[in-house]
DNA sequence: ATTAACATACCAAACGGTCGGTATAAAAAT
DNA sequence: ATTTTTATACCGACCGTTTGGTATGTTAAT
C-alpha cells in the first residue's frame, strides 16, 4: 500500500521537525503511525534510511525555480521572489499546523543540520542550490544595471551576495524570534532597504 | 579538582561539536577523557547538565561587547566589529584544530539549535543578544545620518537590520560552504557593500 | 494457493546512571 | 610525634531500561 508508505513518511516528519534525529524512537514512528513494527520494516529498510527519504524531500521543497520570476526588473523579481517564498513557508506552517509546537520553528534548522552532519551528500546539494541561486541573483542585478533600474559602483556579485545573505539572515532571525512578524514582510522590507539605495 | 572538571567540560565541547548530543555517549565522554564513569558523575550530575553547562559558556563566548567599537564613524564601527568577529572566529577554529574534522563547521549550528529545542531559556538568552546588538547598530547609523557620513530614506532599523542580518548569512554560508574563503573578508566585502551604497 | 500487508513477541546491544569500594592526603585528636 | 578521623578523587562492575531491529506469525486480497 503505497498510501501507508507515505503516511509513515509524513507522520514521521512531524516527529523529526520537533526533536532530533535520536530523539524520535522507532516505537514513536510506530505509535503515531497507528501501526507496528512489522508494518514499518514492511516499508522501510531503517531508520536512517526513513529519516535520509524524509531529508531529501525536504530539501527538495526548498529549491526555488527563478524562471518563473520576471528576470528584467530587480524590484519585480524580488517582488515576485518573496511572495513566492511567503506562499511556500505559509503552506509549510499550515502543513503542520495542527503539530502547535513553538519547536517547530527551531528544527526547521535542527531537521537540515543533522542531515548536514549525517549525509555529506545533503551538504553538496546544498552547495549546488546556492551556486544556481547566486548565478539567478548575478544575472538579474546585471539587467537592472544595463536598463538602468540600478546604479551603483558595486559589482555585480557583491549586490547580488546581498540579496542572498539577507534572506538567510531574515529566515534565521524569523525562526528564532520574530514569531510576530510576517516572514515575507521582513523579507520585503529588507529588500526594499537594500533596493532604495542602488535605485537611480 | 578543578581542573578535571575543565579537563571533561573541554574534552566534551570537542564531542558536542562533532556530533549530536544523543550521539554522544557517556562512554565516550568518560573514554576521551581518560576517566572512569565514578569520576565524572563525581562533578557532574548528568550528562545533561554537563550539555547545558557547556552550551552557556558556547553561547557567551559569542557575545559581543559594542561599546569597544568606534560609534561614532559606522565606517570604523563596522571594520572593528568585522575584525572583532575574525579574531573570535580564529581562537575558535585554532582552538578545534586538532579535531581536523569538517563536520566542525555544520555543528557548530547543530549544538546551537541542540541547546535551543533542549533549553528554553537558551533562545530566550538569544533573543536579548539580538536586541541588545541591534539597538547598537541603530544608535551607530543614526549618529552616522546625523554626522552627514551616510545619506539614505531608509530608516535607521532598516539600515540596521541590513547590517546584522547579513552577518547571519555571511556565517551561515561560510560554515556550509565557503571552506576557502576567510570568513572575516567575506563580511568586510558584504558590509562594504552596503555602506558603499549608503555614502554621501 | 500465493503474495502482500500487517501484528506480536522477542532479542542482543547499548544506554545513562548507581553503588560499593580504594587510594591518598589533609585535619583533628591524642 | 603518632594515630585516628574525615574528605576528596577516582574506579569499574553492575542495574534497569530503552534502543533499533528480527523472526514468526496471522489476516486479507488476488
Amino acid at each position: 500500500m503505497i498510501e501507508t508508505r507515505e503516511h509513515i513518511l509524513n507522520t514521521s516528519l512531524m516527529l523529526f521537525l520537533q526533536k532530533s534525529y535520536k530523539d524520535v524512537t522507532m516505537k514513536e514512528i510506530v505509535d503515531k503511525s497507528g501501526l507496528s513494527k512489522g508494518a514499518f520494516y514492511h516499508y522501510f529498510e531503517s531508520k536512517e534510511s526513513l529519516f535520509r527519504e524524509i531529508v531529501l524531500r525536504f530539501l527538495s521543497m526548498g529549491k526555488v525555480d527563478y524562471e518563473k520570476f520576471d528576470q528584467n526588473s530587480l524590484k519585480l523579481f524580488y517582488s515576485q521572489y518573496v511572495d513566492y517564498l511567503q506562499k511556500s513557508i505559509n503552506e509549510l506552517i499550515l502543513m503542520f499546523s495542527f503539530t502547535a509546537e513553538e519547536k517547530f520553528n527551531v528544527n526547521f534548522f535542527l531537521i537540515m543540520f543533522e542531515a548536514a552532519a549525517r549525509f555529506p551528500e545533503f551538504l553538496k546539494m546544498e552547495l549546488e542550490n546556492y551556486q544556481k541561486d547566486l548565478k539567478s541573483w548575478i544575472t538579474v542585478v546585471a539587467n537592472a544595471k544595463k536598463s538602468g533600474e540600478i546604479r551603483s559602483k558595486t559589482n555585480n556579485i557583491d549586490i547580488a551576495k546581498l540579496f542572498l545573505y539577507s534572506n538567510d539572515g531574515v529566515f534565521m532571525r524569523f525562526i528564532n524570534n520574530d514569531k510576530s512578524g510576517n516572514y515575507g514582510e521582513l523579507l520585503r522590507r529588507n529588500y526594499n532597504a537594500i533596493y532604495e539605495n542602488l535605485k537611480t
